[in-house]
DNA sequence: GCGTTTATGTGGTCTGGCGCACAGACGCTG
DNA sequence: CAGCGTCTGTGCGCCAGACCACATAAACGC
């Protein structure tokens, strides 16, 4: 089916003010984002934000033994490039997409010159980080306390969610290095869940039959996640009054 | 021996200009910090932001069964609450003193009004909460792959950096608790270091006897954040200059 | 100094997840 | 449709670290 592109599907810039966005549009690129891909190596200086719109990304840490996991997960809620607008320059992560599809990207010149334009867009990325520390700090705890079913139960409902498919395409040693786990480690636990008729899978391909039943097997993780996603989400679609309601509370001019 | 108090004891503090730091003087409010109080609770408003001195704090994500995982360190370098201003207002960790000693304290108000002033210290915070995502991610790899061993090493170190002593005080149930690991992991992996000569503690007290000794038993994060610290640091010093130069790159007025 | 509280030592058992080494099996490409 | 590369299934042995149950011992209050 024909689908058209447009960056109202990704939900930060669907939150500016149309005037906003369509002085933005100019600098928005969209581009393809394919599976595995990666759009940034830790240290290195950012070329390009990407707000996801059909893609999801995820956030990496990779340690010198080459051993590696996931921190967050990026679909188009948010923003990939963090770094940019917070001063540091360069990330400790690398980013690699999760799920093939499209983002917009913007130079980073363009994104740090908007941030610090102090409008709308400043609060809207903020308002992001910070739901992305709550990832982090969850699955710091989550890695430490949960099993690899539980585990493997959140990371399909998320990026199913995020997909907005229960057909995901990925392979289970994908899966593996993004947990951060062997991948005989997924191909248990899948096994038992495709067991269970909760999900079903081939070469590449997982299918997530049952949502709810996928849900009593996670982790609480996933479901306080998703429960900061949408407070973030609700916050987006009404971020210009509660933005103006901030700025008036705390006396800016 | 007598000990003067001051704001510029705090890293960030410190990296104001005179007239800046003058002007939030009328407002910080100098508190003792006691070992293993809590700051503040996941879910609730923020009441205050902190600028530690002297006391560390440890920021912690506990889940519903009661496990729980430390997810960022802050001393001296930083400030505890950065929720304040990134738009959520509260957060999912809870705030716990890791090492007694003090703080200076700015009301919420006073916080995210300074900050909305969009100037130093704006980027001064935003710089900072640039590196606890780094210690954020860092710990979540961390969790997953290295042994309780390297970990108490790691945690060791941070802490005495930051205290500027050999001598902690703390007891094995507190760092247990913070790692998320048994008291039980705790006492063997700090009997195994006694044993190494690198370090001697008796009931509530741990002495750091050979730092190089402990670094080269830690795993890699301990030097990762530390060079993100030291970064910092340096930015810190040079925070006029630096912000001045952003300022002017990106064009803003 | 004495008893209570709180910290630490120790030992035994159990299991999740790792490392390794293959065997099969799907699917793409030529 | 044959062949090869890439995924996936399975079966070991192994060990760090969890859970449990006490034994000891240091500090503190009275």
């Amino acid at each position: 089916m024909p689908f058209v592109h447009s960056p109202t599907q990704n939900h930060l810039l669907a939150a500016l003010p149309a005037a906003e966005l369509t002085a933005l549009t100019a600098h928005l690129e969209l581009v393809p984002m394919l599976l595995g891909q990666l759009l940034y190596e830790p240290g290195a200086a950012l070329q390009y934000a990407y707000f996801p719109t059909t893609a999801i990304v995820s956030l990496h840490y990779v340690m010198e033994s080459g051993a590696s996991a996931e921190t967050a997960g990026v679909g188009n809620e948010g923003m990939v490039g963090i770094a940019l607008f917070m001063g540091g320059g360069t990330t400790a992560s690398s980013a690699v997409v999760r799920a093939a599809g499209h983002a917009y990207r913007l130079t980073s010149q363009v994104l740090k010159r908007e941030f610090d334009g102090a409008g709308l867009l400043q609060y809207l990325l903020l308002r992001y980080t910070d739901v992305l520390m709550t990832q982090m700090s969850v699955t710091a705890a989550c890695n430490r306390h949960h099993s690899i079913e539980q585990q493997l139960c959140r990371w399909l409902l998320s990026t199913s969610d995020r997909a907005l498919s229960s057909e995901l395409v990925i392979t289970q040693e994908l899966i593996a290095s993004m947990l951060g786990v062997r991948r005989e480690g997924i191909t248990e636990a899948a096994g038992k869940l495709q067991h269970a008729g909760l999900i079903r899978y081939r070469r590449g391909h997982i299918s997530v039959l049952e949502p709810s039943g996928l849900e009593t097997h996670a982790c609480e993780c996933y479901a306080v996640v998703k429960k900061e996603l949408n407070r973030l989400l609700s916050d987006l679609r009404h971020a210009r009054e509660t933005y103006a309601v901030t700025v008036a509370r705390t006396g800016q001019s």
